[in-house]
DNA sequence: CACAATTGTCTCGGATCCGAGACGATCCAC
DNA sequence: GTGGATCGTCTCGGATCCGAGACAATTGTG
């Protein structure tokens, strides 16, 4: 692949910069990645005046800049996690015979983003927009599972963090972490009539490059019709769903 | 300047990409910019590969990419504008002998990034980390007064929205827009007593690249010290110090 | 179905850029 | 106060890159 070296060592700073909590030096920049001074120099210049950088002249030292965050904004406008997941969702339909559905987490949340919804199958709650507690869904729990135990933490400081749906769910931080734990052995969520009563929702998460969860790709059938081998089969294609969206949303760097 | 026109091209690129609501066209990039049509190649494959854009294969088009976000996420942890006003708000304080403070707007409320005290001057409720209701404070004003008018209307849908203090403050719609007129026709926003008896605040909003409010600055005194030309004079150095912090933010571009 | 338009990849040579190193200014340690 | 370290700018020549244009594959149109 042809390489564009000033553009990718322009990224490399802005990462660099990225991965620490404080603005730094330039020479801190120059050592670490490594790039020669004058480059370093000459690339902090356009940076700057683009506004991707802030120079912070009395410190000596270099920090992302609003620029950063304007790119950052733009790409949520465009809302690419479910124009990336429609295609692969579609399919999983398709294959399954079953509705599916792709969900982000929001805090305690789940915010669906997008459903499909297969032939004959039952109408379900979890239109596009619809919120539900993360902790009673298969693709919260799913993300959840995926997120650092601290953070799991302060989602739920409390037992009032945990509200109920249909008299079920976990009601405590040991039972959630559990929960997870069993999530995390099993690489997959289920849930049975949290939802909807009657009706079973197995889930994955789709991880970015940091292993983070962006979102989660759901299947939902009849809980009559949960044979493991059944379940098993609809697990494998919801994976293979989230693997094909996460390769599209973060590819690998070669 | 020494122009890095590799890096500043891939800038190019993705700032024209965040322009658009909808992925688009290589053709369409190598058109509008201007660039060669084998150099925005060169650049998107670079920038597919770090994940800033994405490929929609598909569709043929290109859209902004997850590292945008995590770009603008880096930016945010860095609580720059607290970092930036810091400095020009202490000379603000220095020089009107009086406590100034720098916040920003979250929904409907304001929240408090930095306070600097005057010597002898009264504490303030306004500590870092605090929220009030927006339309009650002089910050708040000052930034909703640069807001289009259907964000506000957005932020303040019904009657409920407006929350009171100390029984004063806009109680409708109708009353907070003629508020902001008033802020906008004055150049800056005050409230008396609203926030804390006895008290005054006149602020002024710190504006991005595109006129959108990122923060505010204001300084507060005791109401009695109110005459008019005192006034003006804490309104001309709240104007400066808001100046300055936002050419440290956003530099204009060369 | 045939042709035109567009997309995406690739080559390669002239034009341009990158980066070593010099320099002056500023900061820091003793 | 002095000398060393660091910062930020600048020059310029050899090495590298950029981009015109060819090509194959795909898509669109009549």
């Amino acid at each position: 692949m042809p390489n564009v070296p000033a553009a990718a060592s322009a990224l490399d700073v802005l990462e660099y910069l990225s991965r620490h909590a404080e603005p730094v030096p330039a020479a801190s920049i120059a050592r670490d990645l490594p790039l020669p001074r004058s480059s370093v120099y000459h690339l902090l210049k356009v940076l700057c005046s683009r506004g991707y950088v802030t120079h912070y002249v009395e410190d000596r030292r270099f920090g992302l800049g609003s620029a950063a965050y304007e790119l950052g904004s733009a790409y949520q406008r465009q809302a690419p996690l479910a124009r990336v997941a429609r295609g692969p969702v579609r399919r999983l339909v398709d294959q399954s015979g079953r509705n599916a559905h792709f969900a982000t987490l929001d805090g305690r949340d789940v915010i669906y983003l997008l459903e499909e919804r297969a032939p004959s199958q039952p109408t379900l709650v979890t239109d596009v927009g619809v919120r539900l507690p993360a902790h009673l869904t298969a693709s919260g729990v799913a993300m959840l599972a995926a997120l650092p135990g601290p953070q799991v933490r302060a989602l739920y400081p409390d037992r009032d963090s945990f509200t109920q749906r249909h008299g079920t769910g976990p009601r405590s931080l040991t039972e959630l972490r559990s929960l997870l734990s069993r999530t995390r052995t099993d690489g997959f969520a289920r849930e049975d009539g949290t939802v909807t009563p009657e009706l079973s929702s197995v889930a994955v998460a789709v991880l970015d490059r940091a292993e983070r969860p962006l979102a989660a790709v759901a299947v939902t059938f009849r809980s009559v019709d949960g044979q493991p081998e059944h379940v098993a089969d609809l697990v494998g294609r919801a994976k293979a769903a989230a693997g094909d969206i996460a390769r599209r949303l973060s590819p690998t760097p070669r």
